[in-house]
DNA sequence: AATGAATGAGTGTTCATTCAT
DNA sequence: CATGAATGAACACTCATTCAT
């Protein structure tokens, strides 16, 4: 008979294992590139034994689906504020998108080789996979399109095509994001970056108010 | 010692069967994606012996180089036109807008297999071959940011941080290519996407003129 | 983490496919010549998989060189009971001379195969190859040379140029070597050929002392 | 109708070829070794067509053996004055020998490239081969096996085994060949060896005549 | 006769996965 | 449960040889 303290201590092991080599997975993936990252480095970076891999994992593409699976669950959870008060005028949209963007960034920022793994190797893993990291970026697209629609519906937006320009800010938000997790320097400036996207999204780059107001009057 | 007519027949054999082998790996490369590729799978597709592959190159890698190489420069010069002309008011800096949207979009429909490949796969070959293609996307961003100054210095566009918007810009149009050109069911009608971009880039969602007089009045 | 034991198993495992690979290699070498090696001949005279030969060897050339050197260092090693003592008169150079050549030829005997490897594909392997059989073969000169200049200096050997004269004992051991080893028929007697070259090394084949006397008074 | 002079053209260029053919070879197969010499490597160096190769030898194996037959008939015949006046005194036989060796020297100097590669690849290049290489050293041999014999008959040199001692003579000659003509300092004087090496032969490097006399009395 | 483009069988090497311990 | 030695199917790449021109 095993004691229950001993189950317990295997059950806590074995996590723990599994949790060693998905983040010796990140490391690795990221440095390397998926395709040219080998189970071997792996598992020297996990410091456990090859044949261990395989009691935590298939194969090297069911480590990648987990490790992308949990990952994008938790980015999409980062939106789910939103979802609880919608705004009511348009300085609260503002608001609440300023804290989108901000909060999203967090969110990459702590976990930066996930992410850019994530934009960068998914769309190669297979077709089934850039399929789920596509439906993922639609998910984020339907978002921003129904708070869009609810702006438009109350005055606070432009009519326009909810679906094209959600995924415009879905396809500025990765290019911006993959800059952003990619530049070692440090140079960007998260805050005036987020500024700067909120006003571009709201404003588009035309001539301000007044200007407008002459040109078009 | 031997004939021009020969050296001229041969020169001709030789870039029909590079073209061959080119025009094989577009094909092989969309179909399966650059590292599920075999060079065996290539030289299948263009009906030629595996030696023959590497008459033309040296090495899988080599061929993505040459493919993309070439293909980054023909999709820049979609955009010499824009500096020949730089547009002296807003519906000019529209007009011109539209049209590059369109050139671009026609470029990319004619070398939808390229395109997608580049698209997805050039961050994966390796670290040096993102950083050419990061390249040429910054010579799209730089593009774009030269005319947004221009634009602003001649008062037909709102002053902001040019760099930042111009990404955007870029941003957007990767997304959206990629979902284009990857939209099987040709339900993605070009010419109300392109409408819907400039506008949005121009005016952003916010609320129109008047609404917006409205609001801030 | 691994039993003490599991570890000293898979040590004693390990050393004994390494020795496999060993026997099979220098059995397919001598048979087929190097070059016309392959390694898929090597792992199936071994009986193990082609993958196996890799954990061991990083190459061909790699395996090829792990045989030789140890071999190499094996052979010196028959000559280390030279420098222990001195002789201190012809009879004892004599007799250490043919102790030394019957060592060797005991030695070369059972390691037919290797030997004959060595003689034969050496110098094709590469260039450093080559001049690595080249310091051994010189080691084996200064040996000579080093014992003939002390039997000068004591005077039971002729003044000369030991150099050339150690040189060319090599030149004749190598050669005998090769025909002896290569004689499948064992048609040459060892011992026979052992008095022939110790008489011939001390002598030459010029005229008997007594002959000598007459031709040279 | 083919002018005869047209013939004898034709001829001309078709030997020069063959003949250009064959130096190119004898230079890449010393420079790179056999083994790793190719076909493309031997045509570059000649400047002609790949094809061009095959309507001279039938294969790279054929036109190695092509040089090794023709230089080995050439070096024997390098002895061939020996034959012709036996020595008929001991003094006589010292200068034959010194006269050979010069003789051998010469002719070896003079094809440097062409003796490194018989020496070195020789063994490796097939079995038939080996044994057609050694057929001309037994040549060699017993040249000197049968001049030995007439010496020892006529008084003038010791009783021995003669097949063994010439093949010391072979061995001698091999190794001091090797080494001469890859010393590329140009440090090994010719004279001195030749001188070294009869006496060698002769005397052998026991304690001289004097000394003998005293040691054996 | 000369060429060099084309060939494809053949080879060394890799690496995800298995399995005996 | 953990291990790492063993595996062999796969793959990139080579090069002697052929053959249409």
């Amino acid at each position: 008979m095993v004691s229950p303290l001993r189950k317990q201590r295997d059950l806590e092991r074995k996590e723990n294992t599994r949790q060693l080599l998905l983040d010796a997975a990140i490391d690795v993936f990221c440095e390397k590139g998926y395709h040219y990252s080998l189970v071997s480095d792996i598992v020297a970076q996990a410091g456990v034994g090859q044949g261990t891999f395989y009691r935590y994992f298939e194969s090297k593409r069911d480590l990648i689906d987990s490790i992308l699976e949990h990952f994008g669950r938790m980015l999409l959870s980062q939106f789910d504020f939103m979802m609880v008060n919608l705004p009511s005028n348009i300085d609260e949209y503002i608001a609440a998108s300023r804290r989108a963007v901000l909060a999203m960034a967090t969110a990459l920022k702590e976990n930066r080789k996930l992410a850019l793994l994530l934009l960068r190797e998914a769309p190669t893993v297979d077709r089934e996979f850039d399929n789920r990291i596509n439906n993922l970026y639609d998910q984020f697209a339907n978002l921003a399109a129904f708070y869009l629609e609810h702006a438009i519906a109350n005055g606070f937006a432009r009519p326009c095509n909810t679906g094209i320009v959600a995924r415009s800010l879905v396809g500025m938000g990765l290019y911006h994001t993959t800059r952003w997790l990619n530049d070692e320097s440090n140079n960007i400036d998260i805050e005036e970056l987020t500024t700067e996207l909120v006003d571009f999204a709201f404003l588009g780059f035309g001539p301000d108010t007044e200007k407008r107001n002459d040109l078009f009057n």
